[in-house]
DNA sequence: AAAACCGTTAAGAATTGGTTAAGATATTAT
DNA sequence: ATAATATCTTAACCAATTCTTAACGGTTTT
């Protein structure tokens, strides 16, 4: 569950937020003032931060010099452009004036959480119980983690970006033929055995068949 | 200097964008249409694109879904919201109504140019007890600093800019050809040693570990 | 029935990773 | 400029892993 602050001294706009955003599903923080934003932030990390530039005690600006690693969604009232321009250039996320349409703000709210959340996540295939991380270069089958080596990788990686569909053969020793280049139908063979093989210690079931004659695909198979 | 491209039918604003553009010192590209986009793109990849959704031949929205890891500014006439949310949701990095103020998008260009720079290059980069700082060029290891050859800093960075992910011998060469043009993986192997040497003598930890075939990665291990 | 294809097994060949040491190159100090 | 130092590359070796080849039996197609 996210965890989102919001900080503005304006009660009303600080509870209908807070409102709005604990209906969909984050988990709210709320501040009335510069000093106790700071204060809650020096002892937690939310994912996001919604700030008001007008705030009694320590400033808006002044706050968001001190916030690292979280982005900051400025709402202020200033519609002038010179502030933007400042803003956006000291390190806000994103920057909205009030007042503001609800549904933007959390269009740009999950922009900037999903943003940060590709950062750490990463490219995941997933298909069943098998998920494969292109930046890991890691499988795990029910949890558990599969050895695979390079070709059978790549092999298993091609097959699940397209599952449920046939890969031919020959399309299967194109894309590997950088790393192997002496690869033939007779070694591909191997390949997929040993994917199977490993696959099946991992969870008792039969991913990869075989389509007569033309190559090999990913299955709901038993 | 950082590569724009700018994607607008309209004659008009694509020539003022241009201008202005190349004013502020960046290189701009122009196109005209969605396919023509493409072309380009299929050859180049620009650091940020300026993107108008009504368009001839490939609309924006489908132009938009082809392009990965270049952020994008959706410039439209559409001024409703729904609208706004969806492109946001759909990978836009941010969005301009027409017309827009000149100098608001430069500072949104400025934002979204330097978020994709911050993510490669950072002040401090983390790793455990690892911290490698960028600008005074050091790595200091629970405490102390420990002396690297240029390319074992180089090759350190890198990996420390990926925690947890594989990074592929080519990506490391071809990321260090500059300072040391010849080096091979033979020597690569050499630099990964003594790498490893210099952080076990500094924490006994193991932190680099092989990927067989592939590369090398930051790993939590003991 | 013959040919082509798939699945399995085992063994030898090839590649890769880790290590060490020596020679080549670049950098710094004298 | 020369010497001293640091850094980078090459080579060789072993161990571990991975890849390919070959062979055999079963199945599907022609």
């Amino acid at each position: 569950m996210k965890k989102i602050m919001i900080v503005d001294d304006d009660q009303h706009i600080n509870e209908m937020l807070r409102e709005r955003l604990t209906e969909e599903g984050y988990e709210v923080t709320a501040a009335y003032s510069g000093t106790e934003a700071q204060m809650f932030l020096s002892g937690h990390k939310p994912d996001l931060i919604l700030l008001d530039l007008m705030l009694p005690g320590l400033s808006g600006e002044e706050l968001m010099m001190q916030i690292k690693g979280v982005p900051v969604i400025v709402l202020s009232a200033k519609a002038d452009i010179a502030d933007k321009v400042g803003l956006l250039r000291g390190g806000a996320a994103d920057y909205m004036t009030k007042p503001f349409a609800m549904e933007e703000l959390l269009a740009r709210i999950d922009v900037q959480l999903r943003k940060a959340e590709a950062a750490a996540d990463g490219n995941v295939l997933r298909f069943q119980e098998i998920s494969l991380d292109t930046d890991t270069h890691t499988v795990v089958c029910d949890g558990n983690e599969i050895r695979l080596t390079r070709t059978e990788y790549a092999i298993l990686k091609l097959l699940m970006q397209k599952p449920g569909q046939v890969v031919a053969k020959l399309t299967i020793l194109e894309s590997i033929s950088e790393d192997t280049p002496d690869c033939t139908e007779d070694s591909l063979k191997i390949h997929i055995h040993n994917l199977r093989r490993k696959l099946k210690a991992a969870v008792g079931k039969e991913y990869i068949s075989a389509v007569w004659g033309i190559g090999f695909m990913l299955t709901e198979a038993s």
